[in-house]
DNA sequence: CATTCGGTCGAT
DNA sequence: ATCGACCGA
């Protein structure tokens, strides 16, 4: 874990901000009778009720947790409503939630640098606002102070006297605070607001935290749930880490941190204080060490990164026990039907944001029965992404073949696509990566759709998408495009330099490997030679 | 082989 | 390129 620009005397203000029980408030803006109801987000109902997803904060007072299942749910609480997770293709499809999320983004990545950091996570880095702030407006000349703020909760001060909101309010408005706190005060005014934006525009509650680095950020996020926001003053770090259980700190929840447990016998952050840089980075490396000699001073210099839109896109299903897939003509089934919700979410990522992704990769999980090698993981493979829901469910399904081949191994037992085949297919997935801005020159843009999509053209662009991204075009084709409406690439076809070829360069694999499956007629790999990614010389600016 | 379905990042 | 750790609804 690397770590930009530790520094003990970091007087940025990150914000981190979480929505609560996500998916359970997104089902109760969708059905309004759920709220105030005990209601849990349940994903496939067809074992034991499903397992829970999302719990609402009343049904967490009857005893209900993440871990159980919709029937034990049912148990502890009887009149618990279980609402099932959208389903689509055959699986489940989060696009309501990703969609929600990105409502939440638009609201606070106003104020700020903003990363989205998961489905309904951000970071902000608020630093210049705050400072602004402080500069035009501070806290401590305000007459009053909006009833959002004060109910804050501020570290460190509950101990300090009787009246806990007296000293909140007298802690926002004292003129002789640090500057690092008065900083902290206006991260805690702006994020208060955004809050409130948040719930007017969306109908959504948050929390959040405001501190000086992301992982405190992040911590105090959590203290206090729902709809609060807590503040860590600098002077509060110490103690708050003191007595903290190391899991609780991010990246410490899972191997790392039961390793500092068993092996160091670190059972708090405060504990990690008594090793030295040098042993911990002894133990674990050199960047890891490091960052937990940091960690356990509440040093964190990782920044906090633009991004508004997520790095990569997947599609997956699970066919756990006696539902794996044994067939390759299943899983050719199951990988388009991934395949098509992928390229659906790629299609909305090019129209929307104008993004492209480069890479497809499928993964898989397996088992062999009979062998005693059953264990073997079953290999991930990518290719070069074309565009076209066709084409990524051919080179899905020549990825998958690669896979399955090297997963059984050299020699190949002689096995029939509808027999018992010894292997299963648990889980399958699909996804798209190395995601990229579209560079200016729609000459490019259809240059590379043209060659990609010519037997299934399905993009379709705006003209006003097309326009904005087209200094190349000549103004009698920026006519066409207005008077065109949505064009396909079709239409677009007239306009481009045609290239040649785009045969089909697909190699047959040598014959011995021919007649493995009558489900896997096709045997080909994704032709490297033709694939837009890495032809040289073939359109393309940006390649 | 039964927590499902996403995501991010670092190591190699 | 591929894998694995980690996070979270």
């Amino acid at each position: 874990m690397p770590v930009a620009r530790p520094e003990l005397s970091d007087s940025r203000v990150i914000a981190h901000v979480d929505m609560d029980c996500f998916y359970v408030q997104v089902e109760q803006r969708k059905q309004q009778s759920l709220r105030g109801q005990p209601t849990a987000v349940v994903q496939y109902n067809s074992w034991q009720g499903g397992g829970l997803i999302a719990v609402s904060y009343e049904a967490r007072k009857f005893g209900v947790k993440r871990s159980m299942r919709g029937d034990e749910a049912k148990q502890v609480c009887p009149e618990i409503h279980l609402v099932q997770v959208p389903v689509a293709r055959g699986k489940a499809d989060l696009n309501t939630y990703r969609n929600a999320g990105s409502e939440v983004v638009s609201i606070l990545s106003r104020r700020g640098r903003c990363e989205r950091a998961s489905i309904d996570e951000v970071y902000l880095d608020l630093t210049i606002a705050a400072e602004a702030m402080l500069a035009d407006n501070p806290p401590e000349c305000l007459e009053t102070i909006s009833e959002d703020v004060v109910q804050s909760h501020v570290l460190g001060l509950e101990e300090v006297g009787s009246d806990a909101r007296e000293n909140v309010r007298h802690w926002f408005t004292r003129s002789d605070a640090s500057r690092r706190d008065k900083l902290l005060a206006c991260g805690a005014f702006i994020v208060a607001e955004l809050r409130l934006q948040v719930l007017e525009e969306t109908e959504f509650t948050c929390s959040a935290g405001i501190a000086h680095n992301k992982m405190l950020a992040k911590l105090a996020s959590g203290m206090n749930k729902p709809a609060q926001q807590t503040v860590v003053p600098f002077s509060s770090i110490s103690k708050l880490l003191r007595t903290l259980p190391i899991k609780k700190m991010k990246q410490l929840g899972g191997k790392l941190g039961t390793s500092l447990q068993i092996d160091l016998g670190v059972n708090t952050v405060g504990d990690l204080l008594q090793f030295s840089e040098e042993k911990l980075q002894e133990y674990y490396g050199v960047n890891t060490g490091s960052w937990l000699w940091n960690t356990a001073r509440g040093i964190n210099g990782e920044e906090v990164k633009e991004r508004l839109l997520p790095n990569s896109h997947g599609s997956g299903k699970t066919f756990p026990g006696p539902r794996a897939l044994k067939t390759v003509a299943s899983v050719e089934k199951w990988l388009n039907e991934l395949c098509e919700e992928l390229s659906e979410r790629l299609q909305s990522d090019l129209e929307q944001n104008k993004r492209i992704a480069h890479t497809l990769t499928l993964h898989a999980h397996a088992y062999k029965s009979n062998d005693a090698d059953s264990f073997r993981k079953f290999p991930s493979k990518s290719c070069p992404l074309r565009y076209g829901t066709s084409k990524i469910k051919e080179d899905a399904l020549s990825l998958f073949q690669a896979g399955l081949r090297e997963y059984l191994g050299q020699y190949n037992v002689k096995i029939s696509g509808n027999q018992k085949s010894g292997w299963g297919i648990t889980g399958l997935s699909v996804s798209a990566s190395k995601i990229a801005a579209i560079p200016s020159g729609t000459r490019s843009i259809m240059n590379y759709f043209h060659n990609q999509e010519e037997t299934f053209p399905q993009v379709k662009l705006s003209s006003e998408q097309l326009i904005q991204d087209a200094p190349l075009l000549s103004p009698s084709e920026e006519d066409s495009l207005e008077s065109g409406g949505h064009l396909t690439l079709q239409s677009l076809e007239p306009w481009i330099a045609c290239r040649e070829e785009n045969e089909e360069t697909k190699y047959s694999m040598p014959l011995d490997r021919q007649e493995e499956d009558k489900d896997t007629c096709k045997e080909k790999l994704p032709d490297k030679e033709t694939s837009i990614c890495s032809s040289p010389g073939t359109s393309s600016y940006w390649f």
